[in-house]
RNA sequence: GUGGCUAUAGCUCAGCAGGUAGAGCACCGCGUUGUGGUCGCGGGGGUCGCGGGUUCGAGCCCCGUUAGCCACCCCA
């Protein structure tokens, strides 16, 4: 037989792993309901022309064939590389049995075939939540759904977050002023100022034809962060001695931004205290985002890169009518470094709170019979699969974490006993039950 | 897609002058004949990723290949 091996990027858990991950799956539906949004599932695969709209995302599509298909079939859809292609189609197509403005989350599997490494997979859960317009959509809904995530975050068993915010109007007006035609490309350098440093940036922009001058102004720029609206006076001094085009345009569209960018980080901060922190460096690769656009830090784990991202974007659907915002968790980015670093674990690995053992194969009716009358009152048991010795039967229940073994006896329904504990008490089926927090496993902070 | 490193028991790894494999953990059994966890003793498990080559002889050297990990690119 061939050897197992694992699947690179395509991550499994273990059972109790799989416990982690549901809770903070379930904990991410919690309060997107919590805050209003409907939750909508879309088909894993769309037309290949569909996905691959930018040239750059198209090397990383899995598509889909049928092995009997003959040479020359091309293959006709691919699986969905992210959540925001699918709900732009899912919008056009059901725009009718829509309310706008339309609030949804969805959390699905995506997949991407780039080469992985710690943090970063081909196949992978996101949860996504965005708020579409149509024709309209208010600037303070990019503090809302700001703060839908940051609160998601905060109810995770995980260190704090910080959500890094700027505005692509902002940056925009800032780089036109000094003279950079390529905002995007400048940008992305921009970017990497992490990776590279000042002087590597520097150089990347040199080698884009940007200027010394408007080099060291927008190097200054990135280095503005604030957790209040003092980055707006730090801009504005800067502007004044960096401004190299009298470009009125461009002097309101950096005005413009300051001002949203101060509202948005005010908003909510005011919502869930030092969350969110403007941070003009902030780029975003894609370059559909128009206003705000967001990058999230697990403390202490800055090295795993944003964990929850987004921006607010002009149009959702192309020919334009729809704006919106949305911000995207990496569930399985976050997951897999809480597991790795021993962020939370399960307190067990089966549901199971109660493992009723069999005295012998004649009795087992008696103790399926106790089983389903604690079942029957919601309390998660299973059956021992051998009437082995009770040493094993407890043995085969602790390796299972479960806490309570449950003896049949002769007289009344037997007794039951907590095998952390040693505790061990006469006990009657339809009565006892365990105390709440051992019902079903739960999951430890640190 | 580019580059570097790695591949030995279920897991983590040792083996290094080339002389046909070992530890810890896990698992099973016994001590302890129906109440586990400690301790002691014993046991099962390996085509040394795969293919070829050099050699009397290869886990070890050479070539190829596949896979994994890390970095770049890009991103959650």
């Amino acid at each position: 037989m061939a050897r197992v091996r694992p699947l690179s990027g395509f991550p499994e858990w273990t059972p109790e792993d799989r416990v982690v991950e549901a809770h903070v799956l379930s904990q991410l539906r919690h309060v997107f309901s919590l805050h209003g949004f409907a939750e909508i599932e879309t088909r894993a695969v769309e037309p290949v022309e569909r996905l691959s709209g930018d040239s750059e995302a198209s090397k990383e599509i899995y598509t889909l064939g049928r092995l009997g298909a003959s040479d020359d079939e091309d293959a006709k859809v691919g699986l969905h590389f992210d959540l925001t292609v699918p709900f732009a189609r899912y919008v056009e197509e059901h725009q009718a049995g829509l309310a706008f403005p339309f609030r949804r989350y969805q959390i699905q599997k995506v997949w991407r075939g780039e080469r992985p490494q710690e943090g970063r997979f081909r196949e992978f859960y996101q949860a996504d939540i965005d708020v579409v317009g149509r024709d309209v959509l208010p600037a303070h809904v990019e503090a809302e759904v700001a703060i839908v995530m940051v609160e998601a975050l905060a109810r995770l068993p995980i260190p704090a977050t910080s959500m890094h915010i700027n505005n692509r109007q902002l940056v925009e007006g800032f780089y036109r002023g000094v003279g950079i035609s390529d905002v995007a490309g400048a940008l992305r350098s921009v970017d990497k100022l992490d990776k590279l440093g000042a002087n590597g940036v520097r150089a990347e922009l040199n080698a884009k034809g940007v200027g010394e001058s408007a080099t060291d102004a927008i190097l200054e720029l990135a280095r503005i962060t604030s957790s209040d609206d003092a980055f707006a006076y730090a801009v504005d001094d800067l502007w004044h001695t960096s401004i190299q085009v009298g470009d009125a345009g461009a002097e309101d569209q950096l005005r413009e931004g300051i001002a949203a960018l101060a509202a948005l980080v005010a908003r909510v901060n005011a919502a869930v205290p030092g969350s969110a922190v403007a941070d003009l460096r902030i780029a975003r690769g894609l370059d559909y985002y128009t206003g705000a656009v967001y990058e999230t830090f697990l403390d202490g784990h800055e090295d795993l890169g944003s964990i929850c991202s987004g921006g607010r974007y002009d149009s959702l659907v192309a020919g334009g009518g729809f704006p919106g915002v949305g911000l995207s968790i990496g569930v399985s980015r976050l997951v897999s470094r809480m597991l790795a670093a021993g962020l939370a674990r399960a307190s067990r690995a089966v549901p199971s709170a109660v493992f009723v053992a069999v005295t012998s194969e004649e009795t087992r009716a008696a103790s399926d019979a106790i089983a389903m009358r604690l079942r029957a009152r919601g309390i998660p048991c299973e059956v021992a699969t051998s009437a082995a010795k009770f040493g094993k039967q407890i043995a085969a229940a602790d390796r299972r974490g479960i806490p309570y073994v449950w003896f049949p006896g002769e007289v009344g329904d037997g007794e039951v006993k907590d095998i952390r504990s040693g505790q061990q008490d006469a006990a009657d089926a339809d009565a006892w039950r365990p105390p709440t927090e051992d019902l079903g496993p739960t999951v430890l902070h640190d």
